[in-house]
DNA sequence: CCAATACTTCGATTATTGTCGAAGGATGAA
DNA sequence: TTCATCCTTCGACAATAATCGAAGTATTGG
């Protein structure tokens, strides 16, 4: 029997119920801390450390020490990505189509993905910034145009800052419900958090569902318009 | 203890080391059969036959008999993309910078994603293919422009054939050596079989690495030119 | 038809790993 | 300083799953 390839490794950290039920507890972008993620497995505190220390050593998270409490958040966006295309596997989205639970559709509808918008929510702000000629695709990156510089300042985004902070600002995410890209980057993350300051969006604390209130989806759809 | 989210099952599957090889093997796109995989894997057929049997039941893989004979290949696309993900985790590639060996460069200069071209020059080709507006973004899709479909039949590819299969004609996959697209669907295939027909480029029979002869490169920096 | 080849299924064995109680160390608040 | 809380480590136990020999089924070629 061969030694396996580097992805088995990987995989099978994500393979455990326990360490799966915190990754995914984690894709909110939040960090937790070691006693959280116990109650997210179903576990005790004992065995989710030892399962944190795994995920740790193996690259998938990390830890930050905050006196008595140690917090772990996903290690980068490449986790995020990898659990959402994992996501869309176990819907089923590869080649058999599981049937849709109610939960399902809210999460297609609008989640969070390592703290930006995903859904279908989340790939129509995208579509619509590419449209609107806001972003465009440079070759290999996406970049804020003047005008979309200009736009998101006038909705109260602080384009400087973001631009002087290291993360990069815009960074297409393939979504795995949509399968198409979505809007990530230190400007999707404020995007996210601006829907919320102006309450047209709520983030659901123990899930990762995204709810937009009536006025705020109608709101949301005359600001980001698609042709569809 | 909790029971595990669906991706749980999903990565266990792939976690097992022999089950991971043969995976692994299949990324080049070919179908394998049973013995040539339980010999990807170092496991007895008997062996392999158990583990092929658990990845077509959790959606992994596809099988197709051929009298006595029957082959496997990945189920879809979508499979190859966790895979490609999972690899660049596995290489470090989240946050931690492992040491690059030989074969790893071979991998990130050209490599078979799925019978489509990837790693450098995968993406150079995306890329390219943008930059001369043959392809364009269409909101949610990658369309192959009049100009890019002229293009590729004076390429002497089958853009009509292409157009009148089931398969997608084109789709962005993300590159994770490179972190940026590459060509996927049937144009994409199209372009490395006309790359091989052209002898620019040779496949390795035993690896996914994809060689470009010193002649080849020199083709094909002249005909997809990117500004870098 | 028979023999060879490809694959599936069964059952026993063994190694691995998740789990939790117990014990101990670190931190913060009273 | 003491006590409560958070977390880590150790060790024993139990469950699971990979593995292969054996046996059986299906297909093909001579």
């Amino acid at each position: 029997m061969k030694e396996g390839p580097d992805i088995a490794r990987v995989a099978a950290l994500i393979g455990d119920p326990a360490r799966a039920n915190m990754l995914t507890a984690l894709m909110s972008g939040k960090a937790l801390t070691v006693s959280e993620l116990a109650e997210e497995a179903g576990v005790t505190i004992q065995t989710a450390s030892s399962h944190l220390s795994k995920l740790d050593e193996g690259g998938l998270l990390r830890p930050r020490k905050q006196g008595r409490h140690k917090y772990f958040g996903l290690a980068s966006d490449d986790v995020a990505h990898v659990l959402e295309g994992l996501m869309g596997l176990a819907a089923g989205s590869g080649h058999l189509r599981k049937r849709i639970g109610p939960r399902d559709a809210e999460l297609r509808q609008a989640r969070v993905c390592y703290n930006h918008l995903a859904g279908d929510k989340g790939t129509q702000l995208f579509d619509s910034l590419i449209a609107q000629e806001y972003l465009r695709h440079d070759g290999e990156h996406i970049v804020l145009t003047k005008a979309g510089a200009a736009f998101a300042e006038r909705f109260e985004i602080d384009i400087d800052g973001l631009r002087k902070a290291r993360a990069p600002l815009c960074r297409e995410c393939l979504d795995w419900s949509e399968r198409r890209s979505h809007l990530a980057g230190s400007l999707g993350r404020a995007f996210l958090g601006r829907f919320e300051e102006l309450s047209w969006a709520k983030r659901d604390q123990k899930t990762r569902v995204v709810t937009f209130s009536a006025k705020g989806a109608k709101a949301f759809d005359g600001m980001f318009p698609v042709s569809r």
